[in-house]
DNA sequence: CACCAATATGAAAACGATACCGGCAAGGGT
DNA sequence: ACCCTTGCCGGTATCGTTTTCATATTGGTG
């Protein structure tokens, strides 16, 4: 790696001091109009880069986002893609850690980008994190921080979700209204608050519709497609078993659709399956897998909007929280009502 | 945000110089065991870390990766999840920038990773990327560089990819094995590397079977799914139409899938298909698609390791390159004879 | 001619850390 | 009594930049 040209190279080559040079570049004041063409002409040519590490010390600020994900699945990435992109426009560039739904790699992540120096921290915890001492200490350095996606309602900082809640009313209401009797839900982790969410939607919406809830037709697992098969097996060699599942998240439902298929059992006719999060492979399967659109582009847009806000306004933000609404998609694995 | 203690502040409370802070600090020689002591104690109490940004700038170093790639699919982002891990356990940091295929935004991203003065570059271009100056000046300003997945012959670095040429004779030699007559190939993006290596294996296969090739069975397309439909149905209507297609790639498969379903085509019978990639979907779709596994951690991985031996390396590696062999994986839109 | 303002520049501190060099005191050897 | 080692520590330069304050030169004005 070669050194690069620096300020006082050029200051030493026409004879001025550094402050002179470095008030030239940037169109100072009392700087007289030869010195700064030659300053000018001098930098470009010798293709004068400024050391952003030094300015970065001196101003403390590194135009740096510290963004930490628990995995890169079709959903974050895409959440991604829309920090990225309001990030890029800002003049930041974004650090991007996954933990891989590690809570030991989340922490150290953590440790790494606050000793980078970032501006500030994006947020969305993986789904083994319980304690959130390392979130709070980044709240405590008075560091920005913004949450989204799988958020932590007992951090105050400002969070930017989907309304799971809705999302998984709408898929529950949905399945009740094409006529399936017997519902289960095929949960996520137990611990992650989207995965409660969605619960809490799904038995609501049970209650509104006066449909008694039978216990074991909850059945928690990981985001695992593998796990999901073998849950939604259990659930097929039940007594009583369920005429539908709702999957909270595509990749479970997919997962289940392997185990209904298996079971010999007809889409839509003999039982309904809807996921969540409309990933493109839901429109691609056969039967095609109902599902509910979560924006996470624009999801991704708003929370990297919400934290420039954060970061350049100096009101307190904490208790701002955007919440996106839901769309139901319908398709073939639940749809027994044909409307016109 | 709060200012950070320094170890300025521990000298000053210590009534000792910063020299001697920062030698106990580091276990140095020539500190007493007290002095060592109290300063570690001061050190725990006031959260002492050290600023990474004044290291950076004293050592030129910056422990951190800037790597760059054209989007954020499950090839990539499975890749990067490799080079993330093996950074991760080097101590380093990795800055992801995405060109989302824009040649714009590559030249971008090269220049603020450029003056973010990471340690050197992880680069896969963008599919627009004709021309290489801005990969060029990485190179003559002597900063580290790999390139993976996408790399480009005329540059003169470490590199390391699949064996495309192999990967597509496995694809067009198991179609020309089940039986397939005249075989279409969905070809990605002209000037795109990897495209006119799967093109070149492909065009070599037939001709090592002394299969003619038909030069309008050769069709260029962006690497999105509804293009590859299009073009699969241009395909379709042709007098002497294909009796199978082999995509470059599992989302060019996929929507060459939804043309031939839509002909009323059956696979494998009257037509066969092979994508490329062997993403996890392939193997859900009805029919599942035949595929070219080319495991993408693996690559990941190597390249982070490769570009760590070339930081710690003095030697020259410019002519280094490592080709990962791919792996045939049949399913149902090919399978014709089944083998026992 | 003396004084002041304006203009252009330089010197030095600051950001936080490390590394080299040198100082000083205590102790041992001759 | 003198010198040399050894142990411990401080001073200062350094990385590249900005910023504040000081200074030198000029020109104009009373």
């Amino acid at each position: 790696m070669e050194r690069q040209t620096t300020i006082k190279d050029i200051a030493l080559a026409l004879r001025l001091s550094t402050s002179t040079v470095s008030r030239a570049l940037r169109d100072a004041a009392d700087v007289s109009i030869e010195t700064r063409k030659a300053v000018k002409a001098l930098a470009e040519e010798l293709d004068y880069q400024p050391n952003k590490l030094a300015l970065s010390l001196l101003k403390n600020q590194t135009n740096t986002i510290g963004v930490i994900i628990p995995n890169l699945d079709y959903v974050l990435a895409t959440m991604v893609k829309g920090i990225d992109e309001v990030a890029l426009e800002a003049g930041y560039t974004v650090m991007v850690c996954q933990s891989d739904e590690s809570f030991g790699r989340e922490i150290l992540n953590t440790k790494r980008l606050l000793d980078s120096l970032v501006d500030g921290f994006i947020v969305s915890v993986s789904s083994e994190t319980m304690v959130y001492e390392h979130i709070k200490k980044i709240q405590t350095k008075k560091i920005p921080l913004v949450l989204f996606d799988r958020v932590i309602n007992s951090i105050n900082v400002p969070k930017i979700s989907l309304d799971n809640v809705e999302g998984a009313r709408l898929a529950t209401q949905h399945l009740i209204d094409q006529g399936y009797k017997r519902i289960a839900i095929l949960a996520g982790p137990e611990n992650l608050g989207i995965s409660n969410d969605r619960k809490t939607g799904f038995m609501q919406t049970l209650k509104q519709n006066k449909i008694a809830l039978d216990k074991n037709h909850i059945i928690h697992c990981d985001f695992n497609q593998d796990y999901a098969y073998i849950a939604a097996k259990e659930l097929l060699s039940m007594n009583k078993r369920p005429d539908a599942i709702f999957a909270i998240s595509d990749r479970l439902a997919i997962g289940a659709m392997l185990a209904i298929k298996e079971a010999g059992l007809k889409m839509p006719k003999e039982f309904g399956l809807v996921g969540f999060n409309n990933e493109p492979i839901t429109k691609l399967l056969t039967p095609s897998i109902t599902s509910i659109e979560m924006f996470a582009f624009d999801i991704g847009k708003a929370t990297a909007k919400m934290f420039l806000e954060m970061l350049h306004s100096d009101e307190d933000m904490s208790e701002k929280e955007i919440i996106i609404k839901p769309k139901l998609v319908i398709r073939e694995s639940s749809r027994r009502i044909s409307e016109l």
